[in-house]
DNA sequence: ATTATATGCCACCGTTTGGTGTCATGTCAA
DNA sequence: TTGACATGACACCAAACGGTGGCATATAAT
């Protein structure tokens, strides 16, 4: 259904702060081209590129050729996976706030 | 308030797989030493030690030594950070739900 | 006392990562 | 048609990554 050209990890596409701020970037506009995105950043236009690729990778990015521009467009559906890996742990982070509870709770009836 | 002994990115530390793995494994137990971790993996002792410690950067684990094993416990808490950035993205997935539905209509209108 | 176990620490190593600069090509503007 | 612009592709490089093995040490077991 959905489009799964996924050569690379998401979790491993998002763990660089400067394609996170791409992401951003990406969803506070329609279309944007490289060399847009580029003056946005403190490094050269290949770096810039190399990142956006690896997002494309990933699948969180489409891009598309318009005259001698390159525009990329942010495809936020393979996030999914991020969202459905961490849901399964936040269960845990809210039995540690109901035992931080007990924990406290016993300390003031001690 | 909480622990931010965080000297290392919550998103790179789960950018691994066998980090990912490990918090698994922890979720299942309340406390694991590292031999016993290390035993569910296809690589050496010292590499499971360095993920854990990658993880404790990040303050997704706490070890504590009893006799002579080091503990290790899942601290879940630092995965909030990741659930609120993709929280912030899942708008845009949901969007494009709507966007595609849109194009569905403007085709069966034609 | 001796031996086995669990770990930390360190040196080492090949590969990946994140950046650079340069060159060739295609497109737009004058 | 000539020149500026946008990009891809490539070679290159230092640093980080993900693994290894060996050694020293503390603890547990015999």
């Amino acid at each position: 259904m959905s489009d799964n050209n996924q050569s690379r990890d998401v979790f491993d596409a998002i763990a660089d702060p400067t394609r996170r701020r791409l992401i951003q970037l990406l969803s506070e506009t329609e279309e944007t081209p490289l060399h847009e995105l580029t003056v946005k950043f403190d490094m050269g236009r290949t770096a810039v590129s190399k990142h956006l690729n690896i997002l494309k990778e990933a699948g969180l990015v489409v891009d598309r050729k318009v005259g001698r521009e390159t525009r990329y467009r942010l495809n936020a559906a393979p996030l999914q996976q991020i969202q459905d890996w961490v849901a399964f742990y936040s269960r845990f982070w809210s039995t540690n706030m109901l035992r931080l509870n007990e924990l406290l709770v016993e300390e003031e009836e001690e």
